[in-house]
DNA sequence: GCGATATCGTTAGCAAAAGTAATGAGTCAT
DNA sequence: ATGACTCATTACTTTTGCTAACGATATCGC
């Protein structure tokens, strides 16, 4: 066994946390690092992510949502504008708000480069036992409220 | 249901893929904006948990570890020493090596910091189900072989 | 042995990405 | 209708990582 203190140290809440926050920090960067092209960066790629599954946002609410701050937001929704990936359209009720959405060529680009960007991830779980992927796939769920939590 | 996408899209290992590399990522964002003295940054922890962990290791080895490249190793080894964490000697058998090792001071802030560090997502564990903590073990495990491999 | 080549850590310079503070437009409650 | 608040943006700074180049040491081929 590669590390046996993994599973010693996750023996408590407080060593699961510890052994949790390096790993998601470590797997973030080599995800960072295996971006194939630097055509999307790791937030412009979530945003879109993000706009396909919940639909139209505001700049704010997608902040929030992926925990940045409005400023980095109002950066990546430029970026995707200037790509044509995204468009802003007026909020009806309340003129200070705008609402972000997909353009065609948005949704797209999510749909193809979704197998591209997660190629590695997507390798890496080929490789996994049907019993690891499970686990996964339920770690995933919960990771996902954690980090909205 | 909040996410009712979520278990739809972890069907493919393309699906799952692409929820892992959301979550983590937004995950690991958000345990950056949580620590709670600007103490130490995200990579100096995972180097100081490493160095508790594996005991004295070579600055190419711990950039290699924690998937950074030679010179952000450099600097984050700089940082720690310059506060007394951590102290480097030469390497017996080879003198372009060094081996760094945690000075007392280094031990004990990793094991206080350890409980303060994680205790944003330690609360957060203790909300989670005995079921649910029983799977991010398992995940734990999982993510760390990922993020290595 | 010794010269070419490779490896290790570092330095220097740079780029990406996120944060904070300040600003302008719009809303809302009194 | 005005004062306080909210949303998005702009300007600036910080953080954090990268690549390229370099100096010291080790190793390999001869």
């Amino acid at each position: 066994m590669k590390h046996p203190d993994v599973t010693r140290q996750t023996r408590t809440d407080a060593g699961l946390a510890a052994v949790l926050r390096v790993a998601v920090g470590r797997l973030a960067r080599r995800l960072r690092a295996q971006r194939p092209d630097a055509s999307l960066s790791l937030g412009q790629g979530a945003v879109l992510f993000a706009l396909a599954r919940l639909g139209k946002m505001t700049p704010g609410a997608l902040a929030e949502h992926e925990k940045v701050q409005p400023p980095s937001m109002t950066r990546i929704i430029a970026a995707l504008e200037e790509r044509g990936l995204v468009h802003r359209m007026k909020h009806p009720d309340d003129k200070r708000q705008q609402l972000v959405e997909l353009t065609d060529e948005g949704h797209r680009l999510v749909r193809t480069d979704r197998r591209r960007r997660e190629a590695w991830l997507t390798q890496r779980l080929t490789e996994l036992t049907p019993e690891e992927k499970a686990t996964l796939r339920k770690a995933a769920e919960i990771l996902e409220r954690l980090s909205q939590s």
